[in-house]
DNA sequence: GATACGATCTCTAGCGACTAGAGCTTCAAG
DNA sequence: CTTGAAGCTCTAGTCGCTAGAGATCGTATC
């Protein structure tokens, strides 16, 4: 197996430019080159791509997937910090959920109270100009 | 009144550079300045910064802010389109609690399965890996 | 009026995680 | 051997700020 980056991005569903990019940032080893200076990738560079795109979908930031990839490199080492970066990043998402249903909250209420009549009644502006007021009226 | 931008900031709750920032791309009309060339705001200033400040927290990004200013700009206008704007900000935001949630879940379980042992037999690392066969055994 | 000092000024660059484009070269099929 | 897709490098742009340099301004105190 001996893959273009075209062919890798295919594999990994990651584009061909962020594929570069990762190269760039020292996320993935400069690979082998043709004699025409082009990238071939073999299977360890799919699986740890794979890796990458899929701590990315769960919303780990790249310098955590550094570490992951790290230690993932030490496989008798403990996973005590693996664990710790993944409940960290647990706690993160839990208060990003926490954050965008009061906003959500906020926004019902917004679009609930809004007469779909003129500018000038409208609760929606209304709401978002004045804070204060709304905070009074709802707690 | 006749604020300076540190008064204007602290009455706003929105840093110094913001505001030069919001002027800079048009969100922030340029103020009047004194002789020496510093920024002088009065009331309305502060109001229409307010509506930045609070549109900015509910996540509206800043073309949306600005299509909310001119909308407030016409009172007689019909309120449809605040309407929909804000509806469909709510959608996105469903739409990113929903996901959230489903990380939640995949994260939460990941860190339940964590033995606590070595790298090599962790299952962060391992269901990071191989998402396929994550997606085998759970679904 | 002189001085000191914090606030303000402009300008440029940096963040994270890519994305887009220009202008060139290489590879593989026919 | 030609063609055309795919690759290459490099720079700059995205969003919404934030940080820093180095200069100037405004005001309070002496």
């Amino acid at each position: 197996m001996n893959l273009a980056i075209g062919d890798l991005s295919q594999r990994t569903q990651v584009k061909v430019p962020t594929i570069r990019y990762y190269e760039q940032i020292g996320l993935l080893a400069p690979p082998v080159r043709t004699e025409g200076k082009q990238r071939r990738y073999g299977p360890p560079e799919v699986k740890r791509l794979n890796f990458i795109r899929h701590a990315r979908e769960l919303g780990f930031e790249i310098d955590e997937i550094r570490q992951l990839l790290t230690l993932s490199e030490e496989p008798q080492a403990s996973c005590h910090e693996a664990d710790s970066i993944a409940r960290h990043h647990l706690d993160e998402i839990e208060q990003r959920i926490a954050k965008l249903e009061a906003l959500r909250a906020e926004l019902h209420r917004m679009v609930g109270e809004c007469g779909h009549g003129r500018i000038c009644e409208c609760r929606i502006i209304e709401v978002i100009a004045d804070h204060t007021q709304c905070e009074h009226e709802t707690h």
